[in-house]
RNA sequence: GGGUCGGUGCCCGAGCGGCCAAUGGGAUCUGGCUGUAAACCAGACGGCUUUGCCUACGGGGGUUCAAAUCCCUCCCGGCCCA
């Protein structure tokens, strides 16, 4: 299976700068680069298909490079507006490439034995902290009119909108990507830009850079978002804001697992194509199993594993598997202590006495007390509907909560209804 | 400023002297079903020391054995007139 039918099934490719692309590519022996935002100590899901997609060119023997956005995260992200944002010292940018460079060797070789495909790490800091404004303008700027910037959709819908403005900076920042592209193709070779669609203005304004001062034609390749049924992009918040990170401290591995597990049937035989290495016949016949009987969530449950498999190891994907699975049976007493943990580290705590507990506490006290009730008319509904659970078992109306339920002689995990978890530690 | 209609539980909205903690719908919650989903079905949905008691129908005052319901007054909103 060469590269060009994969990513045609896999569905990888949205827009290319020419069709032989992935023939080249193929071969191997391309020199090819992905932007990454290092103003976290970590990446984020959304950054994963980019991650794959670099993993995937370097198994075909071509090099990737990924090249950390510490000059143009300088200047901040013109998209949070009115916020200034407080500018990353050149220590904190240093201390995040270091995380990131960790999660990267998990997806790239970056050891000499790889020959020319070793992957590297760069940061445009280098170069865009040292270039004076005079050369900058008279060797990047001169490239480019005013007109052509203004046509691309990017700066074109920001003026359009009469809520918002468009700064300076943020107008400059595709002559700024522009430049990364010229640096990286003069001094390393560097032949392909890929990136998310969003990104397409940017590429093609660097190519076109780098055919007007080096006369060499660079190309670029982007790949389609992976949106939700609604739209948004995946893997963030409400407010936007990336949520899944791929630092076990930052997202743990649970958290990750539990996340992919609950991706929609629609969206899920595209994130297997996108983020997990599976062959086209696995693939195949997980759509189908997601097609014939969603319920068993086959799918999900392959792409949670493979992905935290990927990111955190086969040790760590076998715990979230254990503590997903636990999560809402009565298997949660019999997992260890620190899976436990994992498992409620979402849910609010509250402690209770050894004391009490020998003797037992009235379980509507228990509801109101850890507000999972709040009040007791309401606890005592909840406990006669049959709405209450210790460790995953229902708790009848007369039993009293007491210390033989602890798990691990510490904790009890109290549920009302499908999913309101709550930890009682018992002190 | 004058007139008029109205302000009810999380929201909408009935009730217009006792049988009203208040019909109905939505939201929410619990159970069933299920896939840690959606839809659907059933139930719950002010508080409590729960065969009862307390607090509630914009605020305050009054009439009455008894008021969300009648009267006075104040506050707020819609509409009409100036």
């Amino acid at each position: 299976m060469n590269l060009r039918d994969d990513w045609n099934f896999r569905g990888l490719v949205h827009q290319t700068t020419d069709v032989s692309l992935l023939d080249r590519l193929s071969a191997g022996g391309v020199t090819a680069y992905i932007g990454f935002d290092p103003t976290a100590p970590s990446l984020h899901l959304g950054g994963l298909l980019q991650l794959c997609n670099l993993r995937r060119l370097q198994a075909a023997g071509n090099q990737p490079i990924a090249l950390a956005g510490g000059g143009t995260g300088l200047i901040g992200d013109p998209s949070f507006k009115d916020v200034e944002r407080p500018l990353l010292t050149m220590d904190q940018l240093d201390a995040n490439l270091e995380g990131i460079r960790a999660q990267l060797e998990k997806f790239l070789d970056f050891s000499s034995s790889a020959g020319t495909s070793r992957a590297l790490l760069l940061n445009n800091a280098t170069w865009l902290t040292t270039i004076s404004l005079t050369d900058f303008l008279r060797d990047v700027g001169k490239h480019f009119t005013v007109n052509q910037m203004v046509a691309k959709e990017s700066v074109r819908s920001r003026l359009e909108r009469d809520d918002v403005g468009l700064s300076f900076t943020e107008f400059s920042y595709m002559l700024l990507q522009a430049y990364d592209y010229l640096r990286l193709h003069v001094d390393y070779g560097c032949s392909l830009q890929l990136g998310g669609s969003d990104q397409w203005g940017n590429i093609t304004a660097g190519a076109e850079l780098v055919r007007k001062v080096t006369g060499h034609a660079v190309s670029g390749l982007t790949s389609p978002l992976l949106l939700r049924p609604d739209g948004r992009k995946y893997g963030k918040s409400e407010g936007g804001n990336a949520r899944v990170w791929l630092d076990p401290t930052m997202t743990s591995p649970f958290e990750l697992h539990q996340f992919l597990l609950n991706s929609e049937d629609e969206l899920t035989p595209v994130m297997l194509r996108f983020f997990t290495f599976l062959d086209h016949e696995s693939i195949a016949e997980l759509d189908d199993a997601v097609r014939r009987e969603p319920q068993h969530r086959r799918a999900q449950r392959v792409l949670a594993h493979s992905v935290v498999e990927m990111v955190h190891g086969v040790d760590a994907a076998v715990k979230a598997q254990r503590a997903s699975d636990a999560l809402f049976s009565e298997s949660i007493a019999d997992v260890d202590e620190a899976t436990l943990l994992q498992i409620v580290a979402d849910s609010p705590s509250s402690t209770m006495s050894r004391e009490e507990l020998r003797t037992g506490v009235d379980p509507v006290e228990a509801l109101v007390t850890t507000q999972l009730a709040s009040s007791k008319g309401e606890a005592r509904r909840f406990l006669e509907q049959g709405g209450v659970y210790v460790n995953n078992r229902r708790l009848e109306v007369d039993q009293r909560v007491d210390l033989s339920m602890a798990l691990h002689d510490r904790y009890l995990v109290l549920r009302r209804g499908p999913r309101q978890l709550h930890l009682v530690v018992v002190v």
